[in-house]
DNA sequence: ATGACTTCTTGATTTGGATCAGGGATTCGC
DNA sequence: GCGAATCCCTGATCCAAATCAAGAAGTCAT
């Protein structure tokens, strides 16, 4: 089967299946063979998804997680006024439906925001995983903290500050991401495939203000829009400083136990 | 030591020491002895805070996490502009911390809101109780997505309703989460040692609006205040209903990997 | 008990972002 | 290649919550 898998990369001689949780795990540690293994295994099904298709839907009670090989989505909640909070933008390597572990029926709505490959697995062989490697465990609990700090990030920005700097730290937070993905093309450019009402719930403001915030970022000359669906971050420095943007896109790793 | 220690229960014949931690757990699953144990000493030892008192301090990397054994308390951080956003009250049985899982630097202040006692430990030793426990490790992973869930419904009540159903969540969420300590007292009234000022710095708003909402939530029969920092919440259904308040104070445990 | 802080409360005014409205540009499905 | 959606953009108006101001009540330290 391994050898049948589209993604197959040449590694030290051997084949070996590439996993995109595994491949985010090692900028972070060195993984084990045993571990790499495992990883690899959670991603042995592949499945993919059209833009706009919902993955996982809001109190419903879905058996499956989710780690996104390629393409953006989003987990959203909708209130009872029927409005729309964007949570989270999910990237190449971010886990979906973590929420399952703790509730049985799903808090959020997962979206594809562009066309998607996911790779579907269980919560029993997560806990396989966690119990076969306890480090491993301790490792997703570090992504798991650190999705939990950059929600905390964002409710402050979208609680205490303008509606021009909630802008401005999605977009920080997304070049930030991106970067680490290795995705920012040649010139700096990168693909925002957002409408501006996506934008808008996410920060908590209408489409109509995050158009006109948009562009006086470009007036100010921080950003610069390319017809298409990218952009550039000009003056990083200044949108970081006025937006109260800090990266937090590492993970520390020093407290883990040891690899079994 | 066992013997010693001021909390001591008569447990089954045995003398056990209480862990709140681990009493919180047994809410949801049923631990072993072994599992239990390791949980006490987790928290063998105890610490008392004043009020006021900083436990951690925003962009300082502590070497130690903590969990709640009385008292109130909030992780919160501090914008550029000079303003604060609380992002959770913190009660009995909560770890505090978290994020140095993730981050060598607190993102985050931790601040006693009244009195309190916590029981200090380190990162390495809960990295021993994950090895040695993978469930335990699951389960403390199912408490930081819990956590991280309960920051979404923040973000989403911030971000997209009025300020009348902010504090109306904030209330409904600090009564489900003290009906299951068992903090609410008889007649329904809820101890609130928080000013209206950490109200609105936890809601998105001033300390002024915090006033007229409760006053009009007050005139509307919804809840009830009484001199001291008490209230009580007469008509839970409508404020709910109105908050869009959802209690997710439960959590699931039929994934978890078998007890060690 | 006394003065110094906090905290609460309420009124008056201002303002940032929402809402309403409509035209233009793209993209998509057939 | 054409019609229909989306999506983008901008002006005018409105409103919810911020800000400013000031007095009352409560709490704390000595």
């Amino acid at each position: 089967m391994l050898t049948k898998h589209p993604e197959i990369q040449s590694l030290g001689g051997k084949y070996v299946l590439v996993s995109c949780l595994a491949e985010r795990l090692s900028h972070y540690v060195r993984l084990t063979e045993a571990e790499s293994l495992s990883l690899t295994q959670l991603e042995d099904q592949e499945r993919s998804v059209r833009r706009g298709a919902v993955i996982i839907r809001e109190n419903e009670g879905p058996r499956e997680l989710y780690i996104v090989r390629s393409g953006w989505l989003h987990s959203s909640g909708v209130l009872g006024n029927g409005s729309r909070q964007i949570l989270r933008f999910h990237f190449k390597g971010d886990i979906l439906g973590l929420p399952l572990l703790a509730f049985a029926d799903s808090p959020e709505t997962v979206t594809a925001v562009t066309d998607a490959v996911l790779s579907p697995f269980s919560r029993e062989r997560l806990a396989q995983i966690i119990a076969d490697h306890p480090r491993l465990g301790a490792l997703i609990l570090g992504l798991s903290v650190a999705e939990r700090v950059a929600l905390a990030d964002r409710l402050a920005s979208i609680g205490r500050t303008s509606a021009r700097a909630r802008v401005g730290s999605l977009i920080c937070e997304i070049v930030a991401r991106m970067r680490r993905l290795g995705a920012v093309g040649n010139g700096g450019y990168v693909q925002l495939p957002l409408t501006q009402e996506d934008i808008g719930d996410a920060t908590g403001l209408t489409s109509v203000h995050v158009n006109r915030m948009m562009r006086v970022l470009v007036e100010d000359g921080i950003i610069e829009r390319n017809g298409g669906n990218q952009f550039r971050l000009l003056d990083e420095k200044r949108l970081v400083a006025e937006s109260n943007f800090v990266d937090r896109t590492g993970l520390e790793t020093g407290w883990l136990p040891e690899a079994r």
